[in-house]
DNA sequence: TAGCTTTTTGTTTTT
DNA sequence: CAAAAAGCTA
């Protein structure tokens, strides 16, 4: 697309890593009052950049200092990334020690305790954790059992309204487990239009509870929900509550009332709670999660002493002017206003391109341009709104050969030919576990749907015995196959019977028959089969199914990028790409914000909902002060909009940069402005050319 | 009943 | 435009 395209040629590090700033520098009056409070209820508001977890990390530091032995303190986050580096930062100020706290999302503790305590509430110790997509197909199981799933339409009839989809099934189930909202309440004022079959969704929540619990499964929502039961329990809730003494929570204006109430049930003996965030970064509303929520934390909990953080260390002001401006907007929020020593710095760059290709050059051109200055590229950052927005983005990056790495979006774990893989894995694991059992019935040729439930009916017969699949008699099409797979499973029981079991032979047997399928079922095998090379590598490192599989639900690896790139020694400077959730929490010396169109920032489905676009406007405001110099936002002028039917559009900016965030950027354009002069046609004689004549000429007798 | 073809639908964010 | 659902055929 460009002319002369700049290839990358790594150069040495110019800069040293600013992530050397010493942590133990001192800490400013507010921060200080955060850290160094005694017990009971704590909280801190903070800006963003205002040393949130600078300040979470000292706290740690003090309470070890004081005595309380680390193992006793539980530092709980929101995202595996958050948790990742909060324990390395701790590790950092107070040494080896603090390898001893305890420490991850909420959902990794949650599985700690359950795998340790749950069987004392009733759940068999050899679960299954269930992804999102899991616990969706699970749903379509429960939703087909029930005949909700084809909905048959005779000619003539009016059309029929088909009923929700497994996705819509598990998003408002999940609504429903996380906000303690009644459905009715949900549907209403979220789907309207399946308002009226509440009794529906009933049915197939009550089949899908059952299920899970005769299959062994647990779905991430239970993961909490088993965890706020146990605290209940007066005996298992005091034992549980008994393990910390102090309890710390991080971006708490991302938790929701089901996470708010394992807080009060793991701090009922001591309230010593200290949570920290900012109502104005609350970007998780879809997980349940209310602002609200840190709003009303002071009378939650009694006798909260509240910090209020406005210092901002990040960014210097030109970039906290134009957030300020963006974030006033806001309608209802705690107010604050940041302010930074770091007086001046260049107004951030409102940047029109003419297209995406424009947009994409102008970026990956800057993106060299500080490089050569001396910027490492892990340095920089490009962030927009949903994953797939930065494909044109990748492919010039690639072309030009600049190492990067993407956060969020796709996972490697979602790809069809991984989940099949894992579907035998599991089904070793946990031979009652039916979703598996499903997806790997269906890969055979000759088994569809009803052959499927047939065997599976016949292995519940046998007891849930992998074994049972022998003693079931397949349509003669499906014989050979239904042999092979019969035969395989034998030979893996057997062999984990026998010895240890090696967990990379046992994916290398899994392959023996599956690479074949997978010849088959999908064109490009090629990639596929790398895939599933890189999920046996990972699969080698861990001494046990059990743990591997978990592992795999509650920490994915991002992206196959990731472990592509994750072997390669030596090359560690990468462009980050990243959608906005997961930047939160990170910062970098330049920032490009891009497609900052109205309809994609915010996106065209939220600007519906009032609630729904002040997200919008909180998450563009994450967006923008994750920069600590220099700031990017640009936007394309025209798009070809291969999306909802126009396949071509006119986008306009983000609504919400108006005219007063405006006047904080310098703007610029780029590519061909409108207005520029158009190459004048040659007249048609000279191409010697004459279309119509061309087409004439075509149907003459 | 499996597997193909046609129609319809609706695109985020993460554990 | 791609994926899922519905419809059709052998």
């Amino acid at each position: 697309m460009s002319d002369s395209p700049r290839v990358y040629v790594p150069r040495p590090r110019a800069v040293p890593a600013p992530e050397t700033r010493d942590l133990s520098a001192e800490l400013n009056p507010a921060q200080h009052a955060a850290a160094a409070h005694g017990d009971g209820p704590l909280l801190v508001i903070a800006g963003a950049g205002t040393g949130k977890t600078r300040t979470l990390i000292h706290r740690v530091a003090q309470l070890i200092a004081r005595g309380v032995p680390p193992e006793r303190i539980l530092l709980l986050t929101f995202t595996r990334r958050a948790a990742q580096e909060m324990l390395q930062r701790v590790e950092r100020l107070v040494g080896s020690v603090s390898q001893r706290v305890h420490g991850g999302t909420f959902h990794a503790t949650a599985h700690r305790l359950l795998r340790r305590y749950g069987q004392a509430a009733g759940i068999a110790q050899d679960f299954t954790i269930m992804d999102q997509g899991d616990a969706e197909d699970l749903m379509q199981l429960s939703r087909a059992a029930l005949g909700l799933a084809d909905q048959k339409r005779r000619a003539g009839d009016p059309p029929t309204k088909r009923f929700a989809k497994k996705e819509t099934l598990q998003a408002v189930y999940s609504r429903h487990v996380n906000t303690g909202l009644e459905l009715e309440h949900i549907l209403g004022r979220d789907y309207p239009h399946f308002a009226e079959r509440v009794d529906d969704f009933k049915r197939v929540y009550a089949d899908y509870v059952d299920r899970k619990a005769q299959r062994n499964l647990v779905d991430y929502d239970d993961l909490l929900l088993f965890w706020a039961g146990m605290l209940d329990a007066p005996q298992l809730g005091a034992t549980i509550a008994g393990l910390y003494d102090h309890v710390l929570v991080d971006e708490y204006q991302d938790t929701n009332v089901l996470q708010a109430r394992i807080l009060r049930g793991m701090t009922k003996l001591h309230r010593n709670l200290t949570v920290v965030g900012d109502d104005a970064q609350s970007i998780y509303s879809f997980r349940g999660a209310h602002f609200r929520n840190i709003l009303d934390f002071p009378q939650q909990f009694p006798g909260t002493r509240m910090v209020t953080l406005e210092q901002n260390y990040r960014s210097t002001q030109a970039i906290l002017d134009t957030s300020n401006e963006l974030i006033a907007r806001a309608e209802e929020r705690f107010s604050k206003r940041l302010w930074t020593e770091r007086a001046g710095g260049e107004a951030p760059w409102l940047v029109s391109a003419k297209d995406e290709g424009e947009q994409t050059r102008f970026v990956v051109d800057r993106v060299l341009e500080l490089h050569e200055e001396g910027m490492p590229l892990r340095e920089m950052a490009v962030l927009f709104r949903a994953g797939y927005l930065s494909a044109d983005l990748e492919i010039e990056l690639t072309a030009r050969n600049i190492p990067y790495e993407k956060w969020g979006g796709l996972k490697f774990l979602e790809a069809a030919h991984v989940k099949d893989v894992l579907a035998f894995l599991r089904v070793l694991e946990n031979p009652r576990d039916e979703v598996s059992w499903y997806r790997l019935l269906l890969l055979l040729p000759g088994v569809g749907d009803v052959t499927a439930r047939a065997a599976i009916d016949a292995v519940a017969e046998a007891g849930w015995e992998a074994s049972g699949l022998s003693r079931f008699t397949p349509p003669p099409k499906a014989r050979e196959w239904h042999g092979r797979l019969a035969t395989l499973l034998a030979e893996l029981t057997r062999a984990v019977r026998r010895a240890t079991p090696d967990l990379g032979a046992e994916i290398g047997m899994i392959r023996r028959m599956y690479d074949a399928l997978l010849r088959e079922r999908y064109d490009n095998a090629e990639p596929r089969l790398a895939d599933l090379e890189q999920l046996q590598t990972i699969a080698a490192g861990y001494a046990d199914r059990a743990a591997f599989l978990s592992a795999l639900a509650l920490e994915p690896p991002s992206a196959t990028q990731d472990l592509a790139g994750a072997d390669e020694p030596g090359e560690d400077d990468a462009l980050v790409l990243s959608t906005v959730h997961s930047a939160k929490g990170k910062e970098w010396d330049a920032v490009f914000v891009i497609w900052a169109a109205d309809g994609m920032f915010p996106l065209a489905r939220a600007a519906g909902d009032p609630d729904q676009l002040e997200e919008e406007r909180r998450l563009l405001y994450v967006a923008l002060t994750r920069a600590r110099h220099e700031l990017y936002v640009t936007y394309p002028l025209n798009a070809y909009n291969s999306r909802m039917g126009a396949d071509y559009s006119i986008d306009q900016l983000s609504r919400f940069l108006d005219r007063g965030v405006r006047a904080t950027m310098q703007r610029v354009v780029v590519g061909h402005a409108a207005g520029e002069p158009q190459p004048a046609a040659p007249p048609a004689a000279a191409a010697g050319l004459d279309l119509r004549a061309l087409l004439r000429g075509k149907f003459a007798g």
